[in-house]
DNA sequence: TTAATTTTATACCTATTGGTATAAAATTAT
DNA sequence: ATAATTTTATACCAATAGGTATAAAATTAA
């Protein structure tokens, strides 16, 4: 009952669009002009469908913008796994700001990051949205943290310092990137910031 | 002609409200709901005027706004002033740093900067609005710039690296901890990455 | 006291918002 | 073929958005 949507049925009427190119399409939307900026007819347009097919598929505005952010999570975001992965702690962090400007300054203007856009620009209305994304940004959080005390445990770096702490000021050095970004910094400017911000990150 | 409505006029009804005060509701309206979060019947109620007077006093939605920005910055943001003249760098960022994370956890959830909720907060057709803002952090940034040349001068840090992309890495920190802020950061925690983050000041 | 002037209050305007009812269209199972 | 099922299309809904027309209320100048 509850997968009625998720398993391809096999009778009826067939889906005359692609779900996850919509999802796609609905994920750039959102990233450009927010939760409450995009509306529904925004949404029907680009995404080429009409509104109960929208609803049929997706279920509501909401929801949607859910499962936006699954989407730039596992698809725009995945070079942070990647970075977690790499041998040593500068590696990581080199191929997580990198990767990040390269992303956040894609398009035009410049899109900033999907997650740090949203947390800024939903109203009171929308807390439930909200949330899912203050959770999503715990979750990226704690990966540094692991990675962090990963470098700890191999001696990479003083074993002193919170590695709760260190993955939140990496953190905020991320979203500050973001905003930037967004306020239309260039790539050249970013990577001035961050050629001056590696004396924090060694 | 242009001054009708700035000039105290001698005749007529008298107004009943405080402009400034108004102002000062206004302000917190948009603080923590942004422009498209904040509609005229929530100003209106909570400023306890009507919508006729509103836009008697103060133009309309988004000039109120633009005023609400030059609010903030005169008398929210006045320890930037106060930071950039102190007498050493590290007194500078001192104090810039610890009156925005005052500033940033007051209220009930945390405020954030109203600066940067706004520029990440508007839709496209508020553009103008969100120019505004740029502007207000342009003219912020360039005040920690000069500030910084000053340091130079006086040889109190390397002269080697440019004053233009060092305020842009203090900028993006403070952002950094705006957003932190407005995600639900405690004051403890943000004094932590403040911490760790001096080795970038210094 | 009356005329001029300014603000306040009520009621309204059009446009847009997220969401849905209804029926036609397109498919598969019988 | 026909019945069952699913998606699509059109049209609609109530609520809310920003903004304004109109006239009453409150004041000063004459």
């Amino acid at each position: 009952m509850i997968e009625k949507s998720l398993t391809k049925s096999t009778r009826g009427r067939p889906l005359q669009f692609n779900h996850e190119a919509a999802l796609n399409v609905a994920l750039d939307l959102f990233w450009r002009h927010g939760f409450e900026g995009t509306s529904l007819n925004d949404l029907t347009a680009a995404m080429a469908i009409n509104r109960p097919s929208l609803y049929g598929a997706f279920g509501n505005k909401a929801a949607l913008f859910d499962l936006c952010i699954e989407t730039y999570l596992d698809h725009q975001l995945a070079f942070i796994d990647e970075a977690v992965e790499k041998e040593t702690l500068t590696e990581s962090f080199d191929h997580l700001f990198q990767s990040q400007i390269e992303l956040m300054t894609s398009g035009e203007p410049n899109k900033g990051c999907f997650i740090v856009q949203g947390i800024l620009n939903c109203a009171e209305e929308n807390i439930a949205v909200k949330a899912s994304l203050i959770e999503a940004r715990k979750v990226i959080e704690g990966k540094l943290r692991k990675r962090i005390q990963v470098a700890q445990m191999k001696k990479e770096i003083e074993s002193g310092l919170s590695p709760a702490a260190f993955a939140k000021t990496v953190s905020t050095l991320y979203t500050g990137l973001s905003v930037q970004a967004a306020s239309g910094a260039t790539k050249k400017e970013l990577q001035e910031v961050l050629n001056l911000a590696k004396k924090l990150l060694n």
